[in-house]
DNA sequence: GAGGCGATTGGCT
DNA sequence: GCCAATCGCCTCG
């Protein structure tokens, strides 16, 4: 395992989303492995950082390796990495594996393949919201490792959009239980 | 200033 | 499979 630096957001968030797969996540000590991801670029339509700044999107257009979370539909979060030039990763789903007790009860929910499997409910059950929006994702309390080893990765269109919707821009680890939707 | 809709989820049919 | 919940942003007037 080794901690990230600054340096690896610093590229186009395709790669950034296909190198994640595999890592772990922790906010405030609680996380696991991350297991789907898609990626967001600035000439994407399906993009929040396509038509410009706003008040919501700014951290996008902020330096790499920052929080960028949002409200979604009225009522869920949900939590990106800035990568270059207005580019971000959104994470979907996570292999809970540290603090799982404490996911239960934020969630209200006792199975554990339901816990992070949605970008929604993985920041629930991290207790992720607007108040982390722009944080650094280099330092506590966040903490994000990857292996050396590259992990089995699968690739698709993205889900849940209306824009843009060819792009193959969701990558999964194969196999796992844990992915909000199958590839 | 009003109206429509979205990178979602959970519950009910 | 359908639908409500709920709110900030965008578009249009």
């Amino acid at each position: 395992m080794c901690e990230l630096d600054e340096t690896f957001f610093q590229r186009d968030a395709i790669a950034v989303a296909r190198e994640l797969i595999g890592a772990s996540l922790l906010f405030q000590g609680i996380g696991g492995t991350i297991v789907e991801t898609e990626a967001y670029r600035p000439d994407d339509p399906a993009s929040h950082s396509f038509s410009g700044m706003s008040e919501r999107n700014k951290s996008m257009f902020g330096p790499a390796g920052r929080a960028y979370v949002y409200r979604s539909y009225g009522l869920h979060w949900c939590f990106n990495l800035v990568c270059s030039s207005s580019s971000a990763v959104l994470i979907r789903a996570l292999e809970p594996k540290v603090g799982i007790d404490v996911m239960q009860v934020r969630r209200k929910q006792s199975s554990i393949r339901l816990l992070c499997s949605g970008p929604g409910r993985l920041c629930e059950a991290l207790a992720i919201t607007r108040e982390q929006d722009g944080l650094p994702l280099t330092k506590i309390p966040f903490v994000i490792k990857h292996e050396k080893k590259i992990a089995d990765v699968c690739v698709g269109n993205r889900i849940g959009i209306s824009k843009a919707v060819h792009q193959p821009w969701r990558f999964g680890l194969k196999d796992s239980a844990f992915l909000s939707k199958k590839f």
